[in-house]
DNA sequence: TAGATTGTTAATCGATTAACAATC
DNA sequence: TAGATTGTTAATCGATTAACAATC
């Protein structure tokens, strides 16, 4: 029963089984049952087989799945094969250290880091020389960026999300406090590491009440 | 009809209505109902008030919510007021990038920074000097530690994971593209970029999908 | 063929939305 | 008092789990 329109939850879901089925490449194991995955990754086989259900039949009854093309189809669901062009907005520590990360795995190329800070011009990361925002305009006329990772501060968020719009960048990557999805138009995907801090706050709390 | 366990999903928001509930204090909005903050936030009212009323009743029929009661309560939940001590543990880009961080709003203070690289060794990040790994048993004995941040290498993760355990540390807020909840006992919040990446790379497939 | 395991339907569980009596 | 808005119950929706016929 393969679905149109595959459900939000299992699409968070994906990237783990990706990795998962990764592993299990590594180790040379070639085939698997969801009755196996479920116990390597904690779910119920029966999730499992409905998750892999809802975009299309990848297994054989009485043998399981083959975890090679089982991968390969979540990977092409999930479209890292193609390769996206970003580039970074704030070259801060985060953004720094986020453009030391090798993201090209999963189809992400960086090409360019801007900034505002002067003493920042010129300087590089990975012989990518962070360039000053007023020249990211025409580097986006002249380059396809397909993404921009935004790390800059709280307070410039929404200013340089709405820029970066009219551009033409058509996906952000935002770590600022900002909930840009609400107020663009194009694809943002939020990272608030505080709030995710925040419900760990709460979790240790429960932890060590349940000890005293 | 106050639960005696908040649902996870309402936790995982109250970090979201912390944030709005303190942006309206700044505006100098001392009361707010249900209605109008769900048109700010993009949530229904129903399941704002439902959201409130699984922790208690802090509002008042024909008046709305007190913004700044509200929100104490909200970080009383959380525990955001108790101050936590936390480490880093891996002084790389990213765990640099953190330990710059200002987490003292939501209740975290860093009180070290740990790695295996002799050449970090006295490298201070606010006016925290890096420490090598050998010294932090020692330093775990002699100084509260609530929290450690965990910004290593793959490779090592389940065994520094293990080790932070042994210790006594009770909380970890992983980095590592390593599932640690599933094998240790302690209280793990996981931070998975490269996963939250891909699920951005598929939404910007649907994106360009609509658009062609 | 017999055993194993999928794909899928049905049952259960939980979360969101709608509705409204209670009450400020 | 009249209007507004909560707290809460009921209805709906969606996601997870259970069960099993289909089939390799």
């Amino acid at each position: 029963m393969k679905l149109d329109k595959v459900p939000e939850v299992v699409i968070q879901r994906l990237p783990r089984y990706y990795r998962y089925l990764g592993e299990l490449l590594e180790e040379k194991t070639n085939r698997i049952s969801s009755m196996e995955l479920s116990r390597r990754m904690g779910l119920t086989s029966s999730q499992i087989r409905q998750d892999f259900c809802s975009f299309g039949e990848f297994g054989l009854q009485g043998y399981g799945y083959n975890v090679k093309y089982l991968r390969e189809e979540i990977g092409k669901i999930l479209d890292l094969d193609r390769m996206k062009r970003m580039i970074v907005v704030g070259a801060g520590n985060l953004g720094q250290a986020l453009a030391n990360y090798q993201f090209d795995k999963v189809g992400f190329e960086l090409i360019g880091i801007f900034d505002i800070n002067p003493r920042l011009n010129g300087f590089a990361i990975r012989n990518i020389k962070v360039m000053m925002m007023d020249a990211l305009e025409s580097f986006v006329q002249e380059n396809q960026v397909d993404i921009a990772v935004l790390t800059i501060p709280e307070e410039a968020a929404l200013d340089v999300g709405m820029y970066l719009e009219k551009t033409g960048i058509q996906a952000i990557w935002n770590f600022t406090p900002v909930d840009l999805n609400t107020m663009l138009h194009i694809c943002v995907k939020n990272v608030h590491l505080d709030e995710n801090l925040m419900t760990l706050a709460y979790e240790y709390k429960n932890l060590l009440k349940k000890q005293a």
